[in-house]
DNA sequence: AATGAATGAGCGTTCATTCAT
DNA sequence: GATGAATGAACGCTCATTCAT
């Protein structure tokens, strides 16, 4: 796969494959340490062709960035189905996620260590989208808090109003930054312990976050849905 | 800023600057990207001072790895005190931990992204530490099921026996890696997210881990110690 | 002197060129005081250049000891004509060695002093070439004593018998080392004493070497061929 | 022997250990590779006592090669008794020289390799002692001349005159040059070949020398002394 | 569309040498 | 008599980048 030297091909078949090979060289070698000698031997092409078509590291490894985390993004999207209710969505979510990313360990790599090693110009890029994920997943959230709420009425503390929010803006903030943190580890967990499938860590996790450990404690484990 | 240049210093006390200008320096830049030469200076110090004392780049690297995973183990340990149920240990350690990664957030990043970019010798010596975080927070888990077992009487399964574990052992690991993922991941956000506390990390997490989301949407949130 | 700065040219001239001035500095210095620095200034490139070429210091070392034993091997092999008697070749040869390394006095430095100054990956180059040289040394050194049996027959010792090799093996190695020995000692002598041709160093040689100093005070010198 | 750490010790003794490690370690390494920490180190003492009582590298450098050719030189005249005749004084220079050189091996690579690979500072040294001893064989040869001449009355050609040299200054001082080269070659090949004495070494130049190959092809070798 | 030839700048490392005690 | 502490200068080597074709 990757470099077989072929010549005279067009510009967008040769950059993905200069892409291709990048990705793998900056996620086993960390950004600085990745040499674009290797990256063109890998992509099969010489050093020049990639400055032509991609500048310099720098917008190289920009475009790295962009394209695992526009990979990234569009599979966790078409993996959801919005009409479904909040937990169905999360596990749907979550299993695109760990699917994606142990299909593309490189990629994510990338993503997730290689490229918030480095300042401002990289951290910024994928930040963008984990942004994008944060938001999903805190919307998520409040949409599990709405659909709660009737349930919740009865025990409901007398000073609340239902139009407030559940729960204040920085604590789903912090919520959803732990419950995606949690996933970013497993995801590298999954990887690297043989015989743990994505949907185990889809399920792993679910039970974390949407029962808590108490109600495990407590015989009251989050049950994923029976099938798809 | 930086270290006094001061002259003729004992061993020992020029070892400890040059490994705060490096924990600084690699923290800031990446293991590859940092420069001996910009170590050297922040320390105060001539370069060869630093080979003298340290040998190699990658050993100083490893001496940070090892001085930042000691202390935050450290740190870790000695917050929590052990006769306490499980939750109010779970919870006294992550105040601990938020505490020391907010007070040093440059070991912190070493620990946590820089020494993981690279290859084993570096990404070895911080799994030996997460290890041992992660073998505490999994003995937390199953102190937790055990203690949880007479409430949980009532509405055991049928086949249920009392010897048994609450959890098989791949899932408790698994529960762990998310909650020391999340704790990761959040140390990060608080750092970076002004005016959130070490506190308060810890409370979000451990409503997160404690109670579970769907608790939580039910009004049932894990409450804090009322003090200490 | 030097090579004049030309620009783009193709990698084996530009590489013979590297060797040409490698062999100078390396003769003037000694392989760990010669500095890439120097050679790449003298051939006229940037270092990176020397090193896209040949690798490294070692390789180019090694480069520099193979191209120059080549030379020399070529250069006393080409001066020797196979059919006749031991002692005409012998002296042919000799003339061909101290003309090639009056020619190439650096180059002869490198062999004779610089490469054997160092452990074993240059050592060894320069033995092997070395023993060629012993080797043919000795082959005609045998050949002279099964031409000279015929006038030694009348005073044969008695218990000799004519099939015998006429010196045993490890005597006529240490001739040979001998002989090679005086003429890499004359050769250094010829280069820096005014006035010494290689033809006189040839003819000093043989006297000593063939006629033998005693014969020499008995008047009876060999005499070197009268012409070609 | 060599770095047994003793303290306060006479200044003349430690210097003699300086020297001894220093005179090993340019032996193996060369001049340039040394390190003036391996040998201080070797020497059992600090690196700025070197320096205190050998002020610099190049000083130590000097330092050794006077020391080893004093030793040398004393050597080779010790074992000389003046009265004999020319051949058996060479003789037993040569024993001498070879087992001094085999006893001592460090020391004759300093004075045989290193010293000579470097500029004028050190060459010069070895060449005074190297003409002391090209002196005294030239002598030698010479007075071989002169004892010679009565065995040569009779055969003497008739346009010689006693009174000259019997041989030109040049062709002298060449043949000393090729005996000398050939004995310092014959010291590395002995010190290598096991099994090879000093004895043997000294009467295979012997051979070659005074016989020359001619001879010895006729069944005439010269032959060393019965004893002593 | 693609490349062989070439380099300025910098990095990790080491070394001879010197103070201050 | 002896040393721990410290450095300026250089060296081998590599890298991102460009030019001429």
């Amino acid at each position: 796969m990757g470099s077989v030297k072929t010549k005279r091909m067009p510009r967008a078949v040769r950059e993905q494959q200069m892409l291709d090979a990048a990705v793998r060289i900056f996620g086993r070698r960390g950004y600085t340490a990745a040499s674009m000698d290797e990256i063109a031997e890998l992509a099969g092409v010489s050093k020049p062709l990639v400055y032509l078509y991609l500048n310099s590291k720098e917008d190289l490894f920009t475009a790295c960035i962009r394209r695992e985390a526009s990979a990234l993004t569009a599979a966790v999207r078409s993996g959801v189905r919005p009409g479904l209710p909040a937990d169905r969505q999360l596990w749907e979510g979550l299993c695109a996620f760990f699917t994606h990313t142990a299909r593309n360990p490189e990629g994510w790599t990338v993503l997730h260590l290689q490229a918030r090693t480095h300042g401002e110009p990289f951290a910024a890029e994928v930040d963008a989208m984990r942004e994008g994920i944060v938001a999903f997943v805190t919307q998520l959230i409040d949409v599990a808090a709405r659909e709660a709420r009737p349930q919740a009425l009865g025990c409901a503390r007398p000073g609340r109003h239902p139009q407030d929010p559940e729960l204040p803006e920085r604590e789903t903030a912090g919520l959803a930054e732990a419950l995606v943190g949690a996933a970013e580890s497993l995801a590298a967990w999954a990887n690297t312990t043989p015989g743990v499938s994505a949907g185990q860590a889809a399920a792993t996790l679910m039970n974390f976050a949407w029962a808590g450990l108490g109600n495990l404690m407590e015989g009251r484990p989050w049950s994923p849905p029976d099938h798809d």
